[in-house]
DNA sequence: CAAAATTAGTTTGTAGTACCAACAAGAATA
DNA sequence: TATTCTTGTTGGTACTACAAACTAATTTTG
């Protein structure tokens, strides 16, 4: 290890704090996802896939880029969620290759109340923040994602 | 639906993109722990456990509530780490019916690494703020996990 | 335009995650 | 001491996730 200037060595503690920071909230928040996906026999990413059909009918190959998950995985996650009459598959119109998948009824209830159960679930944490600390928050995160 | 309060359905708005934003970021975050976890050939939850046990000794019942996880599920993820040499067991000295788990020399250095790499490869994202910003979302984080 | 290459999706096989229920052994309590 | 509780493991099940092999449709190329 080189001897490091303090300027440098207080700009990396503090890189680290909101690394942390960052890491523990995630776990936080995917912990409490998975809880309201259990709640309703849907694993997270079950809960996820509701989620994005909410508002989009999306092929095969468009869902598994959301995902980013193998396309074999989002066959299998697709294949359990129609048997349970959540979604459905329908050939692409444009594309002979390609298969459509959207929300059937049932599957469109579970998605809103799973997305509003998630927001309630969260608010212990959110409401820690004043309105105006949780617009910056938000801000701030936002800034984070769309420059990733 | 009932008419809402105009200020009321803003402040609800806003609480929703503080809950989309949070969500989207632990997302991004969760995938690129589990990015690093899987060029180690570890699962997410290995990675967690080898962070967790990098400045402790604890029961299996100890890792059992950090993870948050149920007890055979831990039982099995450390049966396999233990197979692949990262950590060890070790009978509880005060309690008999206690297992202590610790890290062994190659855990500790896969740990290391592991949790080096994690905060660069989320370094993308943190460094889209200042650093000035950086601190104010690290805090904002901190209020928001210690009122959870 | 026909052959070759690419793309979309499914199937099969494997390893790991995670839960529950049942169990054994030790510790705590009545 | 007998009962109850706690700790951890084992066995069974379902699901997640990947890779490889395969089919069918589309696009590219010669």
């Amino acid at each position: 290890m080189a001897p490091t200037d303090p300027a440098a060595e207080q700009a990396a503690a503090s890189q680290q704090e909101l690394v942390d920071a960052l890491v523990m909230t995630s776990f936080a928040t995917m912990a409490a996802l998975n809880r309201i996906a259990a709640e309703h026999d849907l694993s997270l990413t079950q809960l996820r896939v509701l989620a994005i059909l909410r508002d989009r009918r999306v092929k095969m190959s468009e869902l598994t880029n959301f995902l980013g998950l193998d396309k074999s995985t989002v066959s299998g996650l697709v294949d359990r969620a129609e048997k349970r009459g959540l979604l459905q598959r329908a050939p692409n119109p444009h594309d002979g290759r390609g298969v459509d998948v959207f929300l059937a009824p049932s599957g469109m209830r579970l998605a809103e109340r799973g997305v509003a159960q998630a927001a309630q679930s969260l608010s212990p944490m959110t409401s820690a923040l004043t309105p105006a600390e949780g617009r910056r928050l938000a801000t701030l995160l936002e800034r984070m994602l769309d420059q990733r």
